[in-house]
DNA sequence: GCGACAG
DNA sequence: ATCTTGTCGC
């Protein structure tokens, strides 16, 4: 596959990302006064579950914008629940204001429970868009012609994203030269929902670095590749989108089963989808050196087979947890956030 | 009460 | 990811 002209690629994307916040505001504006919704309500109206936690701290932010309405969504189990200004009193005041009885702390949810109306779910959009994302043919990855290993990691500043490539050589450990990106985000940090938040300032980055023909070989990605509920983590996206072989590296689990019991300095284990589905290896874990008791989550992103990404990845091990390129980003891009 | 979810 | 004081170890 030949890389496309990635400032198109960069701006078409950007066009199919949900203002989730603004979904939000729209829900919780529309509860009316003397009812209630749950967390959990509204993450489902959303399109996924997995989304009530984001609604709560969104909806708890001390200065939030849902401040005036927020006092109208409690938890599952009845029970009224924090409030933005840290005042749980005042929110029962409020409710009860609004005619909503609140006893022993809890409201009624089968009295005063508001039917949120079905409307489009734009997590249920995006949910199926990773399941079909359309993967186009790999180009033939040639590790011997290996000259630049990119690393990529994003780090915020309030709504500032901050997104380094660092380039190094094919021997994995000489840096060459980093490139920065900054961008505003609006789309939140949702579990299995990563690409979406950070997508449109990776692109963006490369849309720089292809501009001076700096784009790298293969690209390590801050994030999971198949290693994902639908197989379809930040790295494969990034690297479909843009026709470059990517890796994910993960400092965490996100979802998959180790068999093997230990784990041993510098070996590859695999991380498989389920007892039940031993055959379906989605990625692997190693721990990278001796000095630390945490392994890495490692997975295919786009590209690149099992044994060359065990290779590329084995030779840029330096002394940290994370491979060098991402260590590098990872410490560049934090550093630029904090002076923002 | 438990499980628990990349960044 | 970020917030945030002290604390432990090389």
């Amino acid at each position: 596959m030949a890389i496309p002209d990635l400032r198109t690629v960069a701006d078409s994307l950007r066009q199919r990302i949900p203002d989730l916040p603004a979904d939000l505001a729209r829900l919780v504006r529309s509860i009316p006064s003397g009812q209630v919704v749950t967390y959990g309500d509204l993450a489902k109206e959303l399109g996924d579950t997995v989304a009530s936690r984001w609604v709560a701290t969104y909806l708890l932010q001390p200065e939030g914008p849902l401040a005036d309405f927020s006092h109208r969504v409690v938890r599952s189990t009845g029970e009224v629940g924090l409030f933005h200004n840290g005042n749980v009193t005042e929110k029962a005041q409020l409710l009860l204001g609004e005619g909503t009885l609140v006893q022993n702390g809890r409201v009624d949810l089968n009295r005063f429970r508001w039917q949120l109306p079905a409307g489009i779910k734009p997590l249920v959009s995006l949910k199926s868009w990773q399941k079909d994302f359309p993967l186009p043919d790999e180009k033939r990855f040639q590790l011997d012609r290996l000259q630049s290993i990119g690393g990529l990691d994003v780090s915020y500043k309030e709504d500032t994203a901050v997104a380094v490539c660092s380039c190094f050589g094919s021997d994995g450990k000489q840096l060459k030269q980093h490139f920065v990106q900054t961008m505003p985000v609006n789309f939140p940090y949702i579990s299995g929902y990563l690409a979406f938040r950070e997508l449109p300032v990776y692109l963006e980055l490369l849309v720089q670095m292809q501009a001076n023909d700096q784009l790298p070989d293969v690209l390590l990605v801050d994030g999971n590749g198949k290693l994902h509920p639908r197989r379809m983590g930040i790295a494969t996206m990034l690297g479909a989108l843009v026709g470059i072989p990517t890796i994910g590296i993960a400092k965490n689990q996100l979802c998959g089963t180790i068999l093997c019991e230990h784990l041993n300095v510098g070996q590859w284990e695999p991380i498989v989808a389920s007892k039940n589905d031993a055959d379906n290896v989605l990625g692997y874990t190693i721990l990278p050196h001796a000095k630390t008791k945490n392994p890495l989550y490692v997975s295919v992103g786009f590209g690149v087979l099992e044994e060359a990404m065990q290779s590329i990845v084995d030779r840029c091990f330096a002394g940290h947890r994370s491979p060098e390129p991402i260590y590098h980003a990872d410490r560049e891009s934090r550093r630029i956030a904090s002076t923002l």
